[in-house]
DNA sequence: ACTAAACCGTGAAGCGGTAGACGGGTCAAG
DNA sequence: CTTGACCCGTCTACCGCTTCACGGTTTAGT
């Protein structure tokens, strides 16, 4: 049984944030101490548990809430569209940061760019001798090995999620007129 | 003369959001109608429009009127501020990201996607249509553009740190002794 | 037994905006 | 002159906590 001061210090949150899962019914301590004093159980650890994991991949409290009481019913697509919106944001970021750039008037990232871009990469493989056609099969055979890293690398070059689905759906089919599918 | 929607409209921001900015000294209107209504001036225009791209770079509220109060003061030194700050933000999102990705790979069973790894990536290229020769080109221009992401993206696919230097060291020379080519 | 520190509970306000409700003003057509 | 469609100003709540303030409880040390 702990209270609430060592179990955030624990888990590296603080009080505060313990009482306001609490307050939102995200986490409610087991038992109470007869002066009123929460009393956590190990039970009550674990969720607090999967509840840190979900946060740090900034899942929000309404969506954590939903997946904890029935984790069958849609984890996977709360996880997904997660992690569309995280590629949204990113790349917003990233115009926040050539806008800045420009305001600034300093070109230094622009003669060796750190982050690899759309372009530059599709650049590269013409340069290597691919042409459109090749591309498409890459895309596809991407898709087939590995769908989830093909979404992470799409999302990598800054492009949109909905652009990224696109593609995903288009590389599926290219494939689907050339062979039959494995499961 | 403009009223507080027509503005909105022209800068595609919202009513409350101009609300606000009035609300927090940062920007009011220079006149009102018999009515009470506000009435902004070209003047106050302007003032929006640096406003509005102050904040499309993700300055805060408190940052902006500091500029605006003493432009020649601390300007610069706000911007790269923010600027190192985005860096973290998008550190922070990557984390998030692969952490989302290890939830989802890990809940799909480890059935169909796996991350990507050197032999799978070389299969892929393969199923392009790409030789040896081609691969070559390509790891020489990924070295030539963007060398940092060169780096980052052969440590992705678990190569070992010592054999990444190598290839880089290779796609160099490589490039030195193509150099004339067209692609 | 007493005191002080460190803990606990509850409640409220704040951050940077955004979005909505509310009641009242304004302007057209009828 | 009225109806309706908009517009306006003001006020409030929301996200995910954090920070304050107040007063009661537990613990350690004397």
């Amino acid at each position: 049984m702990y209270r609430i001061s060592q179990l955030a210090k624990r888990f590296g949150l603080s009080r505060s944030t313990l009482l306001y899962y609490d307050q939102e019914g995200l986490l409610s301590p087991s038992e109470r101490s007869e002066a009123g004093y929460r009393l956590y159980s190990e039970g009550d650890l674990d969720r607090l548990a999967a509840i840190a994991s979900f946060r740090k991949a900034g899942l929000s409290i309404d969506e954590i809430r939903a997946i904890l009481a029935a984790p069958e019913k849609g984890e996977r697509s709360v996880l997904q569209r997660r992690l569309a919106a995280i590629g949204e944001e990113i790349r917003a970021l990233k115009a926040q940061q050539s806008l800045l750039a420009r305001m600034l008037r300093v070109q230094s990232g622009e003669s060796l760019p750190e982050s690899m871009d759309k372009e530059t990469w599709v650049a590269m493989l013409r340069a290597a001798g691919m042409d459109d056609r090749a591309m498409e099969t890459w895309h596809a055979e991407f898709e087939r090995r590995a769908p989830q890293a093909h979404h992470a690398f799409l999302l990598s070059l800054g492009i949109g999620a909905e652009e990224v689905l696109t593609i995903r759906r288009l590389s599926e089919s290219a494939w689907a007129g050339a062979e039959g599918r494995v499961p």
